[in-house]
Formats: structure tokens, C-alpha cells, sequence
DNA sequence: TGTACATCAGTGAACGCGCGTTCACTGATGTAC
DNA sequence: TGTACATCAGTGAACGCGCGTTCACTGATGTAC
């Protein structure tokens, strides 16, 4: 009850020991910059910061990451696994032929603009990586890679469009709208570039009639 | 043949005066900041640099501009202004019903992906306008909203999407698309963006068959 | 079990560098007489 | 026309600040006997 046991020794143990702490302060570290980098980019998301929304102070960061750079490319590469999964769940429920819709729907929702530090973080780094910050420039590609992957995977089959090329293209649509809606965040014409590409998400990612 | 004569006084003037001098300079710095900014973003195109990119130095700045921000605010609207006008030039020659289809291939080609300091800047500014630099979401906001006027002027009329929507998921469409292809730029995977999203746009920019 | 020493996660101040901005100065252009 | 002074575009060094990174130190945890 006081503390657990390792099996390997009987005496009593701390409740958490040293290499359980350190653990869990990286995932604590890492939970911060995923806020800071989707809210304000690789450069926006500075390393102080990052251990400020960890609960901890500058210094120990080097403990944990060799450079920033090797945390944001850590960062990138779990935030943009997370969210697919957020982006791929629950779609059981939806008919096979409604699912593709279903997600870019999900993707261009308003919420999902609004959702500052929780959503995509596309929209926060891929012009910066095209910039300043090409070191991440692999990352991403995998990334983009998965993703279109994850896509062509619910989307209907179509005479029209190769399935791959589909995904591509619904990818660019969903991170292009998402992008300009957060940039221009608080217009009519915010409301208006989500509605739109909703619309032609809708009309792309349909079964053929017939 | 050696001076102008302007007119009003009969004695010779200086080949340039102080005025015309200025001038001159200022438009050195606003194409040495719309080189800058289109190639590495607002925070990368630097006070300094911008000045030596027009062929002075940094100190001189302030007598051309109250400060950076107002300098990226004149760059932002004069190339997103350039890019319209590059974009639709020279679309006369080419039936009404493929203009769009057209415009979408020109703004998508490898050649505007590789034009890092001559392209469009939307690339290069939404995300740090939408994280770190929300000062020119306005300006932003004012060059998306005429430049989908420009787009859906060329659009053919359909009854599947309201034209205004069209014109907005086509703009996101290609700045997504190029934003993504430049940020994996010397990669398959951009090529195959590219052409994903020229397909997609062929596919939604057409007139409605019959 | 208790004691002495070793380890190491985390602290916080300091370092070096880059950037936007300021400012005293220079020298060519412009003006008054 | 010539001379003396005023203006002002541009220079370059300096200032203040923020950021990534380093480092001597602290104190709790871990180990040896």
C-alpha cells in the first residue's frame, strides 16, 4: 500500500523512482511543446517556454533533448501521428462510402480552427519548414506520406482520380483551408473558406454515381 | 542631353534629384523585401538584409519606413498583387470554359514551386501570420478576398457548388498544394502533390458536362 | 538496519549571438542672396 | 554667377532585448558495506 514492490529486493522503494521521474518529465516536456508548437510554431515555441509549461525551469531541457531541434522534430512526428488518430477514430460508425467526407469534415470543422494548441500542427509548421527550418523538411514528408496513406485507405474508389492522387489533393484542400482559416481567424470570410472547402470535400470524396 | 530641364528654372538640375533619389530606394527596398519575405518568410526576411539586398544600409531604413511591420504590410499587398496579375495575364488566348483550369496548372507548375523569390508568398506568410504575426491578418484577409473575386470571374458557372465556394476551396487548393510541394521541394512526393492537385483542380474547375 | 558516498534530475545565472531600432555624423543636393 | 548656409538621404556603430545553450551547483534518490 506504502510502496511498491520490484522483486528483485525487498526493502521499501520510493513511489516513483529516478528513472520513472525523468520519464515523466519528458512526457510532460513534450506535452508542452506539442501546445506551443501547434499555437505558435517551431520558432514561436521557444525552449524556456517549453519548460515553463512543463513545470520546470530552462536548464534541465539538455538532460532530455539533445538540441531543440531533436525535440521539435520528436514533436512533429507525435503530433502529427496524433492527429490521424484523432482524425481516424470513431469513423466505424459511418457508412464505408460517407467516411472520406466524414474526416474532411471533421478536419475543416470550426472547431477544429479554434482548437489553437490541440489540433493540427500543419498549419504552424509547413511554411516554416519551406523557410527557415528545412532540417524538418524528412520528418514532415513522412508524415505527409502517412497521412496521405491513412486517406486513400477511406476513400471510395473513382474512375476519375487515381485514389492516391485523391488523397494527396483532399490533403492539400483540408491544410490549405484550415491554414487560411486560422490565419484570417475571427472573419465572415474565416466561416466562409471552411464552408467552401467542406463543400468540395464533399463533392470530391463521394462514390461515383453509378 | 547633359541634364533635364524642369521647366520652371532655366539653370541645370542634377540627373536625379534628391526626390526621384529616394524614390528609387524605396522601391530597391520593396523588392529586396518582396524577394526576402516570398523566400524566407516575414521573421526571415531581416532589417539588415532587406537593405543590403537594395544596396544600402541598415540605418537608413527608418527614413523609409516607420518600422518592419509597416514595411511587410506594403510587401504583403504589393506581391500578392504581382501574383494576380502574373497569374491572370495572358489568359485571353485561351477558350472561356479552360481559363481556370489554366490559372490552377500555371499557379501548381514545378516552375512556380521553384521560384522561391518570385512566386507567391502566401506559402511563405499564412502560418507565421496566423501564430506569430497576426498584425497583417487584415492585409492578409483583403488579398485572399480579392483574389478569390479574381477566380471566380474565370470560373465557368455550376450547379454542384456556388461559385464563391469554388473560387475559395480553388485557392485553397493551390496554396495548399504549393505550400506542401515546397516544403518537401526536391522530393517524388512533390512532384506528386503537384500533379495530384493540377488533377483535382482539372477535375472541380471544368464546366459541368452538358 | 544504518551510515557514507555516488549518482543524477533539475536549478538558475551567465554567455554569445542576432535582431529591430536609434542616433550622431557625413557629404551631396538644394536655397537664399 | 558665386558664396554661405540649410536640408536630408544614407552611414555605421551602439543599445536593448530575447533566445539557444552551457555550467557550477543543489538535494533527493540509489548503492555499497
Amino acid at each position: 500500500m506504502t510502496s511498491s514492490h520490484d522483486g528483485d529486493t525487498g526493502s521499501d522503494r520510493p513511489v516513483t523512482t529516478k528513472v520513472e521521474q525523468k520519464q515523466h518529465s519528458n512526457e510532460k516536456i513534450l506535452r508542452s511543446a506539442a501546445r506551443l508548437v501547434r499555437e505558435r510554431g517551431i520558432s514561436g515555441a521557444r525552449v524556456a517556454d517549453v519548460m515553463k509549461g512543463a513545470g520546470l525551469t530552462v536548464g534541465g531541457f539538455y538532460a532530455h533533448f539533445a538540441s531543440k531541434d531533436a525535440l521539435i522534430d520528436t514533436t512533429l512526428r507525435q503530433t502529427l501521428r496524433e492527429v490521424r488518430t484523432w482524425l481516424f477514430s470513431r469513423l466505424d460508425s459511418i457508412p464505408e462510402a460517407e467516411r472520406a467526407e466524414a474526416l474532411v469534415k471533421r478536419y475543416l470543422s470550426a472547431a477544429h480552427r479554434d482548437d489553437l494548441d490541440g489540433g493540427c500542427p500543419l498549419p504552424a509548421v509547413v511554411g516554416e519548414i519551406a523557410t527557415t527550418a528545412s532540417e524538418h523538411a524528412a520528418v514532415l514528408g513522412e508524415s505527409i506520406d502517412a497521412f496521405a496513406g491513412d486517406i486513400e485507405a477511406v476513400l471510395p474508389s473513382s474512375d476519375k482520380l487515381p485514389r492516391r492522387h485523391l488523397a494527396l489533393a483532399a490533403l492539400a484542400l483540408m491544410y490549405g483551408g484550415l491554414s487560411l482559416a486560422r490565419a484570417v481567424r475571427g472573419t465572415e470570410l474565416s466561416d466562409e473558406i471552411l464552408r467552401a472547402c467542406r463543400a468540395l470535400g464533399r463533392l470530391v470524396t463521394r462514390a461515383d454515381p453509378g
